[in-house]
DNA sequence: TTGAAAGCGCTAACAA
DNA sequence: TTGTTAGCGCTTTCAA
């Protein structure tokens, strides 16, 4: 049907195989030889058959984004769902990478849940490598994978003896705290995440760090836990609220919580930053379009995705290279939710 | 290295191809025959090398979904960028449908820019079919496109000569103005969209239509124009507002813009729906998450996808039936963000 | 520096 | 109802 390296030979006057050879770049062939070969593919408007080239190496140049959530009952954008923030951005970011290479990425919704099941991507080996992505998979799943004898890499936490990119989750918490400890606030709420996320955990000590730092008394520290939901910021404020417990300044976990959180303020007449100080942590379309400027701490997420794509492209060239383990440095983004009680 | 359908037949006793007219589900090899080579092929633990099956049908079993965007400046995100809302639904949707299909999903970026190139997808025969979805892209494009002999659903709006799944956008004018005037409302201001966007005309003219059938003046309506930003929104108010107008109820097109709309408004300590009553359109992450409990006209957005994926497998079922037009009906979300002025 | 030829795993026409 | 066989388009030894 379409043009093929046949062609190409016939009518540059070479073999299969040296069309083959000029366009893997060998330098094997003599300039003038690859001149006309290229010259010809321009002509014929020559285009490489993935599948026979996927058939002849094992390799298809697609990768794989593997997002895994738990088995889901209510719309992604609901109040009671995790946003999808940070696969929208991590995608953005790895698409950003992929541009400037041959590979192309697929991906998939996947739910853990016990069985030992293997997503379809990596079971038809559809790919050459996944990104894994999202909360919620075991030790189990992992192992699993890895056993496929497939490229993977981490997004979003780490792993013993595989690739991963995650963020500085202590440093969210510390930078954070460091902020709102620094504008005189002593009575603060963070919100952090799930109890059992270790995630979560780490914003926790980087926001007690940051107070042991300032010498200042944890006494009017609340570490409150919530799942990464709107929802969950609106109903964990509420409980405190309700328990009579009024900070000066709250932290959101995430840009889902802190807009639950946010709900639950305006729903009470209270005005940010004139009545209560808030920043968030995440920076992702929920921030941006909060009802005031909102002062957040980055995750960079979209740069997560663009790591972790390199990381990736390092490790199919080079098989046997040391693990790797990126860790990103959130940074810290000033606008207008916080009040100085100084 | 991994079985093959060589490996199966030998076990089994039979030849590649009738492994081959088993795998494909045909009813002309015996039942007997049939059990023994799913057997082995459970046995075995087979599973099939797609890119071989693609080298010989020519089928990729791949769908592509192409974004079309502007050459993009600001990051995704971004208060002046476009909300990807309507990406990540609609992908949701199709990933959703194609889970019980043996077909995968490839994500691309592409920008238009007058020069007649194609999306790599596309022009690598990556895929069997594409989705195309964004608002940039001229006749000339999806001729390109169409010439290369590839499947094509149109998502978001309608052209001739093409599938396409799209939503009513004059009934979405008309269910919020309907709605806004029912509450008493006459002073109305409608962001709409861009002045050049067809469907922010369509949404204008529904809501013209709504206005007249209740037989109320057009005298305090007020028909703007906006990007589809949070920026755009939040501009376009100020400058009502600074035009010294100040309507009872504000009907933002999209979520991003209303998201702008209410930055606006809180800025100016003006309270929702005691003060100004809102309504949206779209039903997204933003209006699910925003400050208030936002009234809302729903895009259905994941059917749109849902159903752009069903067209699309039936397109490639039934090559040359009839072209598929597709409308889906908007629906009124009521919560909370309208005041009656009755 | 180039060509010949084998083979990747599968489907599909044709034979039996 | 099943088997034989010829490719699909490419990479990759191995020879020349």
């Amino acid at each position: 049907m379409s043009v093929t390296i046949l062609d190409i030979a016939k009518v540059a006057g070479v073999s299969k195989s040296t069309v083959s050879l000029v366009i893997n770049e060998s330098d094997k062939v003599k300039l003038e030889t690859r001149h006309k070969v290229w010259q010809t593919i321009n002509d014929l408007g020559y285009v490489p058959n993935m599948a026979a080239r996927a058939l002849t190496t094992s390799r298809t140049k697609t990768l794989g984004l593997i997002f895994l959530t738990s088995d889901e009952t209510s719309l992604p954008y609901a109040m009671d769902s995790v946003p999808e923030t940070l696969l929208y951005d991590v995608t953005y970011g790895i698409n950003a990478c992929l541009r400037n290479t041959d590979y192309s990425l697929l991906t998939e919704r996947f739910s853990v849940s016990g069985h030992a099941k293997l997503p379809d991507l990596i079971k038809n080996k559809r790919v050459d490598g996944v990104f894994l992505i999202g909360g919620l998979y075991d030790d189990a799943f992992i192992n699993l994978v890895l056993k496929q004898g497939i490229h993977v890499v981490i997004i979003g936490r780490h792993q013993e003896g595989v690739d991963s990119v995650s963020v500085n989750a202590n440093k969210v918490g510390y930078l954070g705290a460091k902020y709102l400890l620094e504008q005189g606030h002593k009575q603060i709420a963070f919100i952090s995440g799930p109890a059992h996320s270790s995630i979560s955990q780490d914003k926790q000590n980087g926001f007690a760090a940051a107070v042991a730092e300032l010498g200042i008394s944890m006494e009017q520290i609340y570490f409150m836990h919530s799942p990464y939901t709107g929802l969950g910021g609106y109903q964990t404020l509420k409980q405190l609220w309700n328990d009579g417990i009024k900070p000066t300044a709250i932290f959101g976990g995430s840009d889902g919580i802190t807009a639950g959180i946010i709900l639950f303020l305006y729903e009470q007449g209270i005005s940010v930053p004139k009545d209560i100080s808030i920043i968030s942590y995440e920076e992702s379309l929920l921030s941006t379009h909060a009802p005031f400027s909102l002062t957040v701490i980055d995750g960079h997420k979209i740069q997560l995705g663009e790591m972790a794509c390199m990381t990736m492209i390092n490790r199919i060239k080079k098989q046997n290279a040391q693990e790797v383990t990126l860790i990103i440095e959130p940074s810290f983004i000033l606008r207008n939710s916080v009040r100085s009680l100084i």
